[in-house]
RNA sequence: GGUACCGUGGCGGAGAGGCUACGCACCGGAUUGCAAAUCCGUGUACACCGGUUCGAAUCCGGUCGGUACCUCCA
């Protein structure tokens, strides 16, 4: 029998066990990415995380009964600077960056997400939640043009981040603004700026102007999960303010005591022992680590190889021990057919607040048993490729390039200096044939000379 | 200052009141013309100080250290 799934949750701080609202249905809403440029491996990192998360729920409660949202924010300010500064349209930017994001999440194996909404598809939604928070005495448009939401009438305003209004007020970037009854308040509609065009803004009760940040989940949420869901997921970064003013805007539009019933948040990417930002300017993109011939299975080993709790900090010898790791379980795989069920050591592993290391080392433990090892590899999203496509190149679309430096050196060059190093060593001429050797140890292919001849991989 | 999280062997990283994972690296051996790969073997770690307990790395208190969030952020 399978063991139940437990997830903290992080409005109780504590290991729940997962009981959907619904028996056997599921819906979870997981914030996506803002797309105005390449997603850097914090955005990778939160993707394949609550990957695992809907592998597991696609698992346990099947395919057809998981609805796993994703949304994409395509109005933003950082959307409309880029597009000034670079010329390009916003229509244009923003689709060409959500390809770009896709791209990327396919390199890394995450699943296809069954909802993915823009939120420019919801400005009507968004609106007309506006329009109910100020009916219900939760908003009210301010004398410079925003329509805010006033948080002293949410009573119970700060759970999620476990924050007194006192203590909000106390931080220091509250930015006070005159048009604020409370300086807390958060914006819902902001008005259109003179520098803005047209095409950027929507037409509203309040003016031409465009959505505020957090209103789009609350909005996209609602129309495509209902007005209480499951599960709610994303970056830590994003409990206050995002998520805390999500819950404001659902919970006194809709009148409900949850929005969603668990919070999961994963921790932040670090680099160097900093965490890795657009602000701090140190972020390295998904595309930036494939470019350099990291395949995307080495990367999502890399993003697994911690919990997802915890901060994680990148490192090239974190890369190296994952590509190391995935090379000896594909050589144990070595391309036989899977076995039909998941051992449940690692699936228990996954139920048990989606504890991926420990998945990992209950692999490790299947060496003996090939395509045991491949089910539960293949049930994390790694070993995705043949054994041969894993040593040889020649990778799927969207797996990066092999190490490179190969000096390009085909399959078929490569064999004739074997067949000629095999010449040489059948007339004991080692010193050619290690020279043979060499030649390819110096474009990155590893020869290893096995009972039935020799094959060769690239490094 | 407020709110959280965290300190485990060379590195990464689970677990968790007694059975001391797992990986990577290293070292020794087997194998190999030499390598590579593989196989065998070696590693007794839980920041510090107290307390509870028959027993604590695991619980409690304190100390020190690290990180994040406090209206750009996944």
């Amino acid at each position: 029998m399978s063991s139940a799934i437990r997830l903290t949750n992080t409005l109780t701080r504590q290991l729940e066990p997962f009981e959907p609202m619904v028996p056997g249905r599921v819906g979870v809403y997981l914030c996506g990415p803002t797309v105005y440029d390449l997603a850097h491996l914090g955005n990778a990192r939160s993707a394949v995380n609550f990957d695992m998360l809907h592998r597991l729920l696609r698992h346990d409660f099947g395919v057809a009964n998981v609805a796993f949202v994703r949304n994409i924010t395509d109005v933003d300010d950082k959307i409309i600077a880029r597009a000034l500064e670079t010329g390009v349209s916003i229509a244009d930017l923003t689709a060409g960056s959500t390809q770009d994001y896709l791209d990327d999440l396919e390199a890394l194996c995450v699943l296809s997400v069954t909802n993915q909404p823009r939120a420019t598809e919801y400005i009507d939604e968004m609106i007309a939640m506006i329009q109910t928070l100020i009916d219900k005495g939760h908003a009210y448009p301010a004398d410079d043009g925003n329509v805010l939401f006033h948080v002293p009438s949410m009573p119970d305003y700060g759970q999620l981040s476990r924050r007194s209004q006192d203590d909000i007020i106390a931080g220091a970037r509250v930015e006070v603004s005159s048009a604020k009854r409370d300086p807390s308040d958060f914006v819902l509609w902001k008005p259109q700026k003179p520098d803005e065009p047209d095409h950027a803004t929507f037409d509203s009760p309040w003016g031409r102007g465009r959505p505020g940040w957090h209103i789009e989940c609350s909005a996209m949420s609602k129309a495509i999960l209902g007005e209480v869901f499951d599960i709610h997921a994303g970056g830590n970064d994003l409990i206050f303010p995002h998520h805390e003013n999500e819950i404001a805007q659902s919970r006194c539009a809709n009148e409900t005591a949850h929005m969603a019933r668990t919070w999961l948040h994963n921790g932040m990417l670090m680099v160097e022992g900093q965490k890795m930002s657009k602000s701090l300017g140190n972020f390295f993109t998904v595309r930036d680590l494939l470019g350099q011939g990291h395949r995307g299975e080495t990367l999502r080993l890399s993003l697994l190889s911690g919990h997802y709790r915890a901060p994680l900090d990148f490192t090239q010898a974190k890369l190296t021990e994952a590509k190391n790791r995935l090379d000896g379980w594909y050589r144990v795989w070595d391309g036989v057919t899977p076995a039909d069920k998941v051992p449940e050591a690692v699936l228990n592993a996954i139920r048990d607040d989606l504890n991926t290391p420990q998945a990992m080392a209950e692999i490790d433990t299947l060496r003996g048993q090939s395509d045991q090892l491949a089910a539960a590899a293949q049930f994390l999203g790694l070993l995705q490729l043949t054994p041969d496509q894993w040593f040889r190149g020649g990778g799927g679309a969207g797996e990066g390039a092999g190490t490179g430096g190969d000096a390009g050196l085909s399959p078929n060059d490569i064999d004739a200096l074997i067949a000629e190093r095999a010449e040489a060593k059948k007339a004991r001429d080692f010193g050619r044939a290690d020279a043979i050797r060499d030649q390819l140890t110096e474009t990155g292919i590893v020869l290893e000379d096995g009972a039935g001849g020799t094959t060769w991989r690239r490094a």
